[in-house]
Parts: C-alpha cells; structure tokens; sequence
DNA sequence: ATTTTATTTTACCGTTTGGTTATATAACTT
DNA sequence: AAGTTATATAACCAAACGGTAAAATAAAAT
C-alpha cells in the first residue's frame, strides 16, 4: 500500500480525525490528503462523519483482515528461520 | 502487492519453480513473468538458482514479515468485533 | 557449427498514480 | 449579505506501471 495512505492508517488508529488534522502530519498540500482519503473510503478502510464543514474520519480495519489472511501461509516461513536459530542457539550451550 | 505478484509468491510457497513452469499458470507473456520476477528480486522476495538455461525460483518470505509487523496493532480491531460477536451470541443462550 | 530451448532485456505504448494549483461547495462567523 | 473556514473536485502533468513484441544472451542438443 502506498505509504502515505499507510501513515494517514496510523493515525485514524490512534484516534478519529478531521482532514486539517490528519493533513497537519504531512508536507503534502490538503487536496492531496483528501485524494488518500478518498481512496481509502473507496477501499473500504474508512468512513466519514460530517460535523458542519468538519469531515472526521473513522478507521475501519476491517478489510486489512483480508491482506492478514493472504499472509498466513507465510509466517511459517520466517518463523522456521527462527525455530532454525533457536535450535543452533540451543546446541551451542 | 500486485495480484500476478502475488498470484507468483503463492505458487513458489509450494515448491521452487522455472521461470516456464511459473509462465504456465498465467495467460501473460513469458517476459510478462520475467519482469515481475526482477521486482520480486529487487525487493528480496525471491531469489535465483541458475541451472544451465533453466533459472529456478525461489520463495524469500522474510520480508513479508515487515507487513506482518504493520498489521500487527490493526488485527485487535477485528478481534474486537469478534469478541463483541462473541458476547453477543454468549448473552442470547 | 547450427539449431533449439530458456530466459532476460529493450523499446514501445496506453493507463494509472500521486502530486500540484485553481476552482467549487458548503457551513459557520461577522 | 459578505467574508472566512473546511473540504472536495477538476484540470493538469510527469513518472511509474503492466503489458506487448522483438532482439539479445547463453547453454544444450543435434
């Protein structure tokens, strides 16, 4: 995913927020915050709630689960290497 | 990631492959997979075993586990409903 | 030596991406 | 009503992307 959109993720995790604020984190220009965020909300990743002119946006993890799934028969593969080292670790005593 | 890509990642979790073998699942040009295998190479995702002309394939998960790691504080979110599901279903009996 | 097989690289092309500035929209403030 | 604030959309652009067909490379087979 593209980083940024990724960053803009680590906010809303911590807590909802305004465009303004999530744009405050970034050296990019505030349209440029609103394209992200438009594709996010089109992903599925987050929803807005309309406060007057404030729009606050909402995390909405849930179809990350799908990219969790996806690496599930992965983490074999990396936690071998590490039953790999460990066992070494344990001959070495 | 890129679905080929990833499509490509899923067939090396089987076994190693040739480049022709991996071609034969896809309807894309050979150079097609030739050139998603150089980006799954740059980003150490694979790498190759050179036998004679035929260049064997093979699956580098570890730096998946970078995603892995970013995922990991978003997994509570769908826990959360999970267990919310959970509590609701436990409160019905 | 020539041909065949396996793969990579190059040159090209249309589409998508991520950014910009300028403009539009909408609600709050004065 | 006029101005300000918050956000989105439009128009534009260069670079990256994902594909192709054609050419280059390299080893094996004949």
């Amino acid at each position: 995913m593209e980083p940024n959109r990724r960053r803009i993720l680590d906010l809303l995790r911590v807590r909802d927020r305004t465009v303004g604020e999530i744009a405050e984190h970034f050296s990019l220009s505030q349209p440029a915050i609103s394209k992200h965020l438009r594709v996010l909300r089109e992903a599925g990743l987050v929803e807005v709630h309309k406060h007057a002119q404030q729009h606050r946006y909402h995390l909405r993890a849930e179809p990350l689960a799908e990219v969790d799934h996806w690496l599930e028969p992965y983490r074999q593969f990396w936690s071998e290497k590490l039953d790999a080292l460990e066992q070494y670790l344990d001959e070495e005593e």
